[in-house]
DNA sequence: TCGCATCTACGAAGACCTTCGTTGACATCT
DNA sequence: AGATGTCAACGAAGGTCTTCGTAGATGCGA
């Protein structure tokens, strides 16, 4: 009963989810300067992160190993996990519960590699093989 | 300069956006009885839509025609503009910039009509065919 | 052992969001 | 005119999110 039902991640926790997945298991300081090295605009304090990362572990999104003085954090959802959720979210909330619209309004919008498209094509044909 | 830079709405407010973009320019009565259409579940009474429908006047949301006595609403940016800008943003903050990306995460999701596949692909041989 | 650095924990402040009760203006019907 | 219903405006309450100062514990080097 760890699982069901995480809670929509704020634009502060997101920017910390996104560090654990790319860095791995995390302690705060690590992840307080990869955040300062990603985003040296918008700097937050020490205490702030580890303040979010308390919540968070009290809210479900990480897991925390105490068992070292400086506790390690792990994120408990996929990165897949956690934009399929997020996408779901959106197509409900903006789309009228069509993804492809929404996908639609992602392609238009900016430029995508041609190694993208090639993927996108045969997403497209894996799904008209399958009984849709 | 009454255009650069409106807020991300909330989910409250996106609600409130959709039936504006959906019936078009309406009152605050005419928007909350269309939402309990919508959504009996979650009941919200009429001064809670006009509060928030008020506070998206003040950040530019929406434009408000006070000649009659119940004051006409529409909104300011059309649905195209602001999905464009939901896409954008979630692109930014989960799926590091690539909009194909969670085109494809959008379309594994969940099921897609035949017709809006066809559509897609038209769309992507679209994007080929124009340079990148 | 003393002092410094590092870490967690706590609490409070300020901003924003949602909710709704109340008030006063206005219109309409009798 | 008086009663009733509809409307905008306002303010307050309760919740969440972000921010950070401060305190207390722990480890480490001099």
């Amino acid at each position: 009963m760890s699982e069901s039902k995480l809670p929509r991640p704020t634009d502060g926790e997101l920017a910390i989810l996104r560090v654990l997945w790319e860095r791995g298991d995390s302690t705060v300081r690590e992840v307080h300067e990869a955040l300062h090295r990603r985003e040296p605009a918008e700097a937050t304090g020490y205490t702030t992160v580890l303040k979010l990362m308390q919540i968070m572990t009290d809210k479900g999104l990480v897991e925390r190993d105490e068992s070292q003085r400086a506790h390690v954090y792990r994120a408990q959802a996929t990165e897949q996990r956690t934009q399929r959720q997020l996408v779901t979210d959106l197509v409900e909330r903006a789309f009228g519960g069509s993804p492809a619209r929404l996908a639609m309004q992602a392609l238009s919008s900016r430029k995508t590699s041609p190694e993208e498209l090639a993927q996108l094509r045969q997403l497209l044909d894996s799904m008209e093989g399958a009984d849709e």
